[in-house]
DNA sequence: ATGCTTAATAATAATCATTCACATCAAGGG
DNA sequence: CCCTTGATGTGAATGATTATTATTAAGCAT
């Protein structure tokens, strides 16, 4: 697989930050990619983690999620499909479902002068393993 | 208006950011509010904005956006409504619009062990502000 | 009205995620 | 093989939010 795209030169930490992503099923913030990074890459920086990601999303390779919380989320996923984000622990979880019509429903709003570029469902709740945990 | 609940205590500060909040159509940042609400009571600090914010939003007197962007927003008006979210200055404006039937849609989901909570949907664009500025 | 209990406040320090600055390194074309 | 320039690693800087703490003031009971 080639990496590079346009002047992006293709280097070995943006490959295994790649197929790193690319090889969970989870959506990882950049922190959770740069502990598993490390295991093949001891002496990678956490800076280089954020730039590539954010470098790689910019280039449509992978995706950085509009989504809620604090902290960013990258899926190495990027076919049409819906999250799931657990308002305890801020985990994402995929959704399939046929998706719903939308782009129809939305020929009939106004938008009050936005360009609209395209739109974010999310659905909440609480994960299994916080539902386990906590008591409410 | 009585914006106590339980034991919390009606506060003059509470009560300024309760009404400063509704009395904006804008969904402001807490930094945003908290300008606005220092020309009433300029002693005001940031901490007791943010305080109230989120303890307002707890008992379900305002609304804490669940939306992307690293800014908390606010919003006033608690009934049922969908936003649209600038992609380059963060700005949300409100979007008038049949709710869409995700309820109905939800019962045939697979949501893999999570107790749903809700949804939220957010349409993303380019407010007229920047489509002005910006050249593209 | 006065005092008392305790939640709320103002000010400030601390934290956390992310970005920036910069000296060095190395990919890949010539 | 060299040169240009994008990429890296380190560490410092930023910005938003949260925590700490001494002080203030609601509002109930006197």
């Amino acid at each position: 697989m080639n990496t590079s795209s346009g002047k992006l030169r293709n280097t070995a930490q943006r490959t295994i930050i790649l197929n790193a992503l690319r090889g969970l099923k989870t959506h990882p913030t950049a922190d959770e990619l740069y502990e598993v990074v490390k295991k093949e890459m001891p002496k990678i920086s956490l800076g280089t983690v954020y730039r590539n990601l954010v470098m790689l999303a910019e280039i449509g390779m992978i995706r950085k999620l509009e989504t809620a919380g604090k902290q960013m989320r990258f899926d190495g996923d990027i076919s049409a499909h819906v999250h799931i984000r657990c308002s305890r622990c801020g985990r994402v979880d995929d959704i399939w479902a046929d998706p719903i019509s939308i782009p129809e429903h939305m020929k009939t709003i106004d938008f009050r002068g936005y360009q609209v570029t395209g739109y974010a469902l999310e659905y909440e709740g609480i994960c299994p393993d916080c539902a386990k945990k906590g008591m409410n």
